[in-house]
RNA sequence: GGGCAAGUAGCCAAGUGGCCAACGGCAACAGACUGUAAAUCUGUCCUCUUCGGAGUUCGGUGGUUCGAAUCCAUCCUUGCCCA
């Protein structure tokens, strides 16, 4: 199986440029991503470009990875509604470098392979062009009726806030970088989500006109839930690819929540398992839908991916103590159970107040579990505050001395999923 | 510079002198159901609250009025048209 038909059957690619698939079976092939320094961390939803290049690379071509140092000081208008602010450039100096630290992490750079992976910064070619270079090198070779005509920039002029000339350049920028690596790096392909489609093409077009080269693109279709929602946020914003700011059980748990239906597509995108395991898996899974094999295999291969097995390892370990048994009482959790726990947040009240007996409203409020006692106080009264993995009676419950595991700890859950380890000391 | 239109809670969007903390939808959070799903139903959803209320909102500022998101003035921002 060819790269293409590969990644085609995964559901990878929405659209491809004729001629790509021919060029990749001729001979090998660099080919690059640009990676948007908006953070200092990547989220799942880059996860799929960098997949793209580990398949890149695995098929035996050349992966680029960019980090758009120079073009994230300008913002891309794809898919935005409005005008973006400017980030600052030592902030993007720290993203940029964040960004770098993550994409080692999952290609091969080692340089005595033919194909070893390269990262490479716009800034570094963009920052000795003159303003008039580039309206003379770039810009005399695209014409605005074609800028306008693309669905990013159309969008936003036929709407209500209007297009700066800074992003409507956006994708002149991004057309360049792929000229510039297409002449420095021989660099023939650009992939992409499909929002990107319009500044892929200006590339190519840009290589066409100005030295009449033939370079490639394809996009990835971007990813979507069945219900609609938008993919990779959680109650507790994005999912990062950084264990600091996602730890590894929050990670394995956000997958292991996917639905069926977005299970399904997403175990072909998101691991590297074979068509025939996959199609087993999918009929295993219909079989018997409850028993969640998707989601857990799923959840499996990614987080090791990302986190490694060891962290994998510990995520399952810390879900089977929270879920495996959830009428277990919570007295039987050990003291290295309970401060084990991997994706449970800490947090700390002093013991006089618990052995005064503190009311349930204030002792949430006050430990930071919650953010008011109005909070505190709606939620208890929805049912949606559990003590020790029995839920809050009411409002008026006392939180005495008589509660503490191993005297000095209270487990709280607000909902099912969001638990709390609350030392008292 | 001139003319016209618009700016309402995270987003979309109704309201055009008192009944407005502001209809409705989305998103979000919680509950029921379940498989730690999905779909569905229910509750919450500006802030705080001793749950009785209290406080701060409708681009900014100033004004008219007993009373303004709603009227007036002015400024800012955005779009469209003209120069």
């Amino acid at each position: 199986m060819n790269l293409i038909e590969e990644l085609r059957w995964r559901g990878m690619i929405q659209d491809i440029m004729p001629g790509t698939e021919e060029q990749l079976q001729k001979e090998m092939t660099a080919g690059y991503i640009g990676f948007d320094p908006t953070a200092d961390s990547l989220h799942i939803g880059s996860l799929v470009p960098i997949l793209l290049l580990v398949h890149f690379q695995k098929a035996g071509h050349k992966p680029i990875a960019l980090v758009g140092g120079a073009t994230g000081m300008v913002g891309d208008p794809s898919g935005k509604s409005e005008e973006r602010n400017l980030l600052s450039e030592d902030v993007l100096q720290k993203n940029v470098a964040g960004v770098k630290a993550q994409l080692e992490k999952f290609l091969d750079f080692n340089p005595s392979l033919p194909n070893a992976a390269e990262m490479v910064n716009n800034y570094d070619w963009f920052k000795t062009i003159s303003f008039i270079d580039f309206l003379r090198d770039a810009g005399k070779h695209i014409t605005v009726n074609y800028m306008m005509a693309k669905d990013s920039v159309k969008k936003r002029i036929e709407g209500e806030t209007g297009i700066s000339y800074t992003e409507f350049a956006y994708q002149l920028m991004q057309g360049y970088d792929f000229y510039w690596l297409y002449q420095h790096k021989n660099c023939k392909l650009q992939m992409g989500g499909s929002d990107q489609w319009g500044n892929m093409t200006t590339g190519t077009e840009l290589i066409r006109r100005k030295c009449g080269g033939e370079a490639f693109v394809f996009t990835n279709p971007l990813i979507t839930k069945a219900d609609g929602g938008k993919f990779g946020k959680t109650e507790s914003g994005n999912v990062w690819l950084d264990a600091a700011r996602t730890t590894p059980y929050q990670f394995y748990q956000f997958w292991l929540n996917a639905s069926d239906t977005d299970a399904e597509k997403w175990i072909k995108i998101f691991t590297f398992l074979p068509k025939a395991e996959v199609e087993q898996l999918i009929s295993a899974h219909q079989a018997e839908p409850g028993a969640r094999t998707l989601q857990k295999r799923l959840a499996r291969e990614i987080t090791s991916f990302v986190h490694g097995t060891e962290e994998y390892e510990k995520a399952v370990e810390t879900t089977q103590k929270l879920f495996a048994n959830q009428h277990a009482p919570a007295e039987s959790l050990t003291v290295d159970d309970l401060e084990g726990l991997e994706g449970v947040i800490k947090m700390s009240y002093p013991a006089e107040k618990i052995a005064a007996g503190a009311d349930i409203v204030s002792f949430l409020a006050e430990s930071g579990i919650l953010s008011s006692k109005g909070e505190a106080r709606k939620l208890v009264e929805g049912g949606g505050i559990s003590i020790n993995r029995k839920k809050a009676e009411g409002v008026k419950m006392t939180i005495g001395n008589e509660l503490l595991l191993h005297e000095q700890y209270i487990l709280v859950q607000k909902g099912k999923k969001n638990y709390y380890l609350v030392k008292v000391e």
